[in-house]
DNA sequence: ATAAAGCATGATCATATGCTCATATGTTTA
DNA sequence: TAAACATATGAGCATATGATCATGCTTTAT
């Protein structure tokens, strides 16, 4: 317990601002927020996964051909296709033996051309 | 050579759709562009930086406060500016010993909206 | 000039991540 | 029913990542 009230006395004594840290807490969303669109970034920051995405973007896919465009195994891809529809970004039919993935919405897209638009300087 | 060959060969028979694949291939932007872009999201993907950005959308702010904002150690919180620095998402000034960061990016905000807008369902 | 304060950086370590291999599941065809 | 094909999943491994600790650098104050 005298650790704890240490550390708070140091960490109060090394605020210079103390008005703009209070004003910036309030304008703050929740923790479970900033964590969810935390996890969300997270999906679009990986090579592989960006692709996937934007294969979609242009055509329905089975695994299969997904497999032979990005160049990888069959089981990578279906790891991956696994996050993308955990996170909602992707939804899946099947078709005999086939599973044909496509995008399950309609922000992804802006958020990768804004994306892009911040890449070009 | 003979590995290769059988490889290719391999892949190519396993496309069920190859007038699909080709077509999205076209359509595809560079593999650079989309490396790029992942980096970018990579950026994003962790909550710590995601904080940081939130706080900067609210106003500048220099390490200290951003530390105490965040409750970790001012050694994390300098390495993770450099990261946001690095990705030209932030600029900084300096003012005797303080340095004060803030956005420098206006794609940022409309990023994390779209972000948001997508984990409300 | 020396001490103190604010920030940056290198080293280290524990955890997370993404791929491959092996195998399981499910569907179609012979 | 057995074999072949498309996909999914678990285990294992190598690398990446984010936090802390220790320390260095720069500016201000005494």
């Amino acid at each position: 317990m005298g650790d704890e009230r240490d550390i708070i006395e140091r960490c109060s004594a090394t605020v210079v601002h103390e008005d703009t840290v209070e004003q910036v807490k309030e304008k703050m969303p929740e923790d479970e927020c900033l964590f969810d669109l935390a996890e969300l970034f997270k999906v679009f920051g990986d090579t592989t996964r960006v692709k996937i995405l934007f294969a979609l973007f242009t055509a329905e896919m089975c695994v299969c051909d997904l497999t032979a465009l990005l160049g990888l195994t069959q089981s990578a891809v279906s790891h991956q296709l696994r996050v993308l529809k955990q996170a909602r970004l992707i939804k899946y039919r099947k078709q005999g033996k086939m599973v044909y993935y496509s995008l399950d919405d309609e922000h992804v897209k802006r958020i990768f051309d804004q994306g892009l638009a911040h890449i070009r300087h």
